[in-house]
RNA sequence: GCCCGGGUGGCGGAAUCGGUAUACGCGGCAGACUUAAAAUCUGCUGGUCGGAAGAUCGUGCGGGUUCAAGUCCCGCCCCGGGUACCA
């Protein structure tokens, strides 16, 4: 026999299931369907990252698992190829970005195929190329059209050093994502979707999908919803109102100043009533030059200018106060203006002590002394100053607060009365929620103020100020206005005689070709808008291409995506929970009310894969040096040998360090199953039974069937090795069981259980169905019985699997060791668990 | 600050309806084979004490519940990730 050559067998396989076309999935077939959907990767310089193989090795396994088990699997690979770091690439080495996504897409095109991966190729996608952008474009007129695209002057998100804007989801901590530069605001003329329309359906649609609690909750908090109550402050002297949102309409009495965001336009409409507007001036361009970092970080001391000669009054009494201006107030939030309540708010607790503000408390503790204060301040933020509890623990209950009493000692288990706080007029004495509820009706009858809520979540900013992305479809003419580039002229090629150097106008503004243009409209002179859409966009609907790849007069076929949506399994890196799910959730959505699709939530299942650091432990880095190829490892041992090391290494969502040593367990391993072939017999010889690994076997098979489903490959594997290591021990194997070992481990070596089968097959493994344990085959007849002397063991026995409790006690009692230790002793209680162990209690 | 994970041998990790802690793999030690090395094979491998039998401690820390706790409860510490003047 051969020896052992994954280089030989693994090309061979790879091009002889291509061929044969093994993984080609078929829209309507009988069988029922399974979606294993992919990350398509983003395809870098740098290539293929050890990390890409591991999530896609499990949904290989899952996919080649279901085509055993008679499904028909649609399992697919493209290309998110636009982007910014190929453009940013392609001005370094002065070549076209489209070249270079060329060049990068062969890369990695051959590095996946390395793997194994049963991809059905013919379905290969590429954002970047017209056949795909040109119906990101199509989606986008629809959009438009039905007035979910919009255009709007607004302040956002700028990125000096990539020279474009950036949704906030691209903003990290006030700094790019991509190049970590400091952001600045600035207002511009931008295109936007509206996915603000879909924040209710996007939080209620999450409660009934197969995703683990974190990414639900990521994807709750992202969208932000607040319920609260709007309401309007009058303005002293002037008809002008100040409109403000909040969560605690309660604390209403409470409000003894308010303050707009320094952009607020109302500051500039009463400039007239303001008497020191040089220093409102002042404070406005220090703000606007401050960076978003430098506005959003910490702790740093809250900072504001006083509107002078402008004063609100607080409707709820009547008390005339103050309006302030500071940058801790965000215009792109609520209303861009707040009621301050600093007894009850912690920022505006900070602001009005540095500013000598007055401060009203008008919420305190209920009347009620059996409650320890000292459970109520963690997480309350109750503090020394009045924080802003809602509710707090009592007897395991959940209670609110009233308005109402007053006590020291907060903080503190004793704590006395100092009195009641009766600041709220006619609603004093209630609970929180339910003066919410009061003040509110209260509000609608006085019509200053009504319910409301709003969503930290904001409209999608999709244009951006570079050249590689998929060119907005929008003609601007003088006479007409915005007018959509008709559907037969689409796609908007991306033009190639522009100018790819950054600075700050639009490489497509360079473009005459591609400027100059006629309204479709009147037939005037027109100008195309020369942005580019996010990549976010042209990664928002791929899932739905791949269902109809070939589909010439539409993005994708309605029938096909309605046998093949929802993706039965996706998964995904954590990092995507916020910014691409929420996307594609809302395209989906969006969707769905232009009648193009008939599902609402495009991801069923979606499971997770953690980053796999350097063998430092260290993120992978050029500059930590610990960066470990995939070329590389493949040369060495193999794909085989990797895919199921990377299944070894941990839980899939975990992230753990590489280490190249401990793949060695991995290829020792295949080398085993390798030789081991050469112990299969049709007919077993007399003398070897076959009983010494059956009971193994069927142990794995089960094991493995169930690990597979779960998504635990680590644990399977180990099983497959107790196998092996069993099967190492015995002389011979049976033909039947030899099929179904390699079927077992088919799914995560292929190449290899491949090459194994055809020693005496013709047909493909995959074709051939997932074989089925014997339940009784796999009970143990025998088990150890544990024997306890107050919870330490003391003796092991062997009994029969079936024996009784009374049994189990019997045996238990009389091993040599334990009657030994017993003697003297006053026997409290025996327990027995059957099948497992006994515990004598003793005095 | 808030939200989510997670702390188990020298290392990656098993075991969570409470029931033998450390499966499987790496590494290490000893032996076999070999002129030798590699590869392979066999055995051992949590700490401490002990020649051994065995005893004893042991899943981040401190308490608790239980016949029994890595697992449940309370209070902390540390690490990782996400997110933030969100009113």
């Amino acid at each position: 026999m051969k020896e052992y050559n994954p280089k030989e067998i693994e090309p061979k396989w790879q091009e002889r299931w291509e061929d044969a076309k093994l993984h080609v999935a078929k829209t309507g077939d009988a069988n029922e369907k399974f979606y294993s959907l992919e990350t398509f990767p983003y395809p870098s310089a740098a290539g293929l990252h050890v990390g890409h193989p591991e999530g896609y090795t499990a949904e290989d396994i899952n996919a080649r698992y279901q085509r055993m088990n008679g499904k028909n699997v649609l399992y697919c690979m493209g290309w998110d190829a636009f982007g910014l770091p190929t453009e940013n690439y392609a001005i370094k080495v002065g070549k076209n970005p489209k070249e270079v996504a060329l060049d990068n897409i062969a890369n990695f095109k051959r590095q996946l195929q390395m793997f194994g991966f049963s991809y059905d190729w013919d379905r290969e996608l590429n954002t970047s190329d017209p056949s795909y952008y040109k119906w990101t474009q199509w989606l986008f007129l629809q959009l438009y059209k039905n007035d979910l695209a919009y255009r709007k002057h607004a302040p956002v998100n700028w990125c000096e050093s990539c020279k474009t804007v950036l949704a906030r989801e691209q903003v990290i901590e006030g700094a790019c994502e991509r190049c970590k530069n400091n952001v600045a605001q600035k207002p511009m003329e931008q295109w936007f979707f509206r996915i603000t329309n879909y924040a209710d359906e996007l939080l209620d649609g999450i409660e009934g999908l197969d995703w683990i609690d974190a990414t639900k909750e990521g994807q709750k908090n992202w969208i932000g919803k607040s319920i609260g109550a709007e309401l309007e402050f009058a303005i002293k002297d002037d008809n002008g109102k100040i409109k403000v949102f909040t969560t605690r309409p309660d604390t209403l009495f409470g409000a003894t100043y308010m303050v707009l965001a320094p952009e607020h336009e109302l500051v500039d409409q009463l400039k007239d009533q303001i008497s020191n507007w040089d220093e409102i001036e002042n404070y406005r361009n220090e703000a606007s030059n401050k960076t978003e970092m430098e506005r959003v970080h910490l702790d740093k001391e809250k900072t504001g200018v006083e509107l002078k000669g402008m004063v609100a009054i607080n409707p709820a009494n009547n008390k005339e106060i103050p309006v302030w201006i500071a940058d801790y107030v965000m215009v792109s939030y609520g209303t861009g203006a707040i009621m301050a309540v600093p007894a009850h708010d912690r920022r505006d607790f900070d602001f009005a002590q540095y500013y000598n503000l007055p401060i009203k408390e008008v919420i305190a503790l209920p009347d009620d002394s059996s409650i320890n204060i000292k459970q109520i301040t963690r997480g309350s933020g109750i503090g020394n100053w009045v924080g802003h509890p809602i509710e707090y623990q009592v007897s395991d209950k959940k209670t609110d607060m009233i308005l109402g009493w007053k006590y020291d000692n907060i903080g503190q288990t004793c704590h006395t009365l100092l009195g009641t706080i009766k600041n709220s007029g006619e609603f004093d004495g209630m609970k929180v929620e339910e003066a919410k509820e009061k003040i509110i009706q209260w509000l609608e009858k006085e019509k200053i103020g009504k319910a409301a809520t709003t969503y930290r979540l904001r409209d999608w900013l999709v244009s951006r100020q570079r050249y590689w992305g998929a060119p907005i479809p929008i003609i601007w003419c003088e006479k007409c206005g915005d007018v959509p580039v008709p559907e037969k002229d689409l796609p908007v090629l991306l033009p190639d005689d522009v100018d790819f150097n950054p600075t700050g106008e639009p490489p497509l503004a360079s473009s005459k070709e591609f400027q100059n243009v006629d309204c479709p409209k009147c037939g005037g002179s027109a100008r195309r808008d020369y942005e580019t859409m996010d990549t976010f966009v042209d990664s928002s609907w791929y899932f739905l291409r791949y269902c109809s790849p070939n589909e010439e007069s539409a993005p994708f076929n309605k029938e096909d995506v309605a046998y093949w949506l929802p993706a039965d399994l996706y998964v995904i890196g954590a990092e995507h929970i916020a910014l691409h799910l929420l996307y594609a959730r809302f395209f989906c959505k969006a969707f769905a009310d232009l009648k193009l699709v008939d599902i609402r939530e495009p991801f069923q299942k979606i499971r997770h894969q953690g980053m796999i650091m350097g063998e430092d432990n260290q993120k992978m880095s050029k500059s930590r040096g610990n960066v470990v190829n995939p070329d590389e490892v493949i040369e060495k041992y193999g794909a085989d040998t990797m895919r199921m090391y990377e299944m070894f290494m941990g839980p899939l969502a975990d992230s753990k360090p590489w280490s190249t040593d401990s793949m060695k367990g991995i290829s020792r391993f295949l080398e085993k199953i390798w030789k081991m072939q050469k112990k299969v017999f049709v007919v077993i010889p007399a003398k070897a039974g076959i009983q010494d690994y059956q009971k193994v076997l069927h142990q794995t098979i089960k094991k493995v069937t169930e690990d597979i489903q779960a998504m635990h490959h680590n644990t399977a594997i180990s099983q497959m090795m107790i196998l092996s290591n069993a099967l190492h021990k015995v002389e011979n194997i049976a033909k039947e069981d030899w099929e179904m070992i390699l079927k077992i481990l088919h799914p995560f070596a292929p190449h290899i259980t491949e090459e194994l089968w055809h020693v005496d097959h013709d047909s493909f493994i995959m074709t051939e169905s997932w074989p089925e344990y014997d339940e009784k085959l796999a009970a143990e007849d025998e088990i150890e019985l544990v024997v306890q002397i107050n919870g330490k063991v003391r003796e092991r026995h062997q009994v029969p699997a079936d024996a009784s409790e009374k049994d189990l006690e019997k045996i238990a009692m009389e091993g040599k060791k334990v009657s030994a230790l017993l003697e003297g002793k006053e026997i409290v209680k025996v327990i027995v668990v059957k099948g497992k162990l006994v515990n004598i209690v003793v005095r």
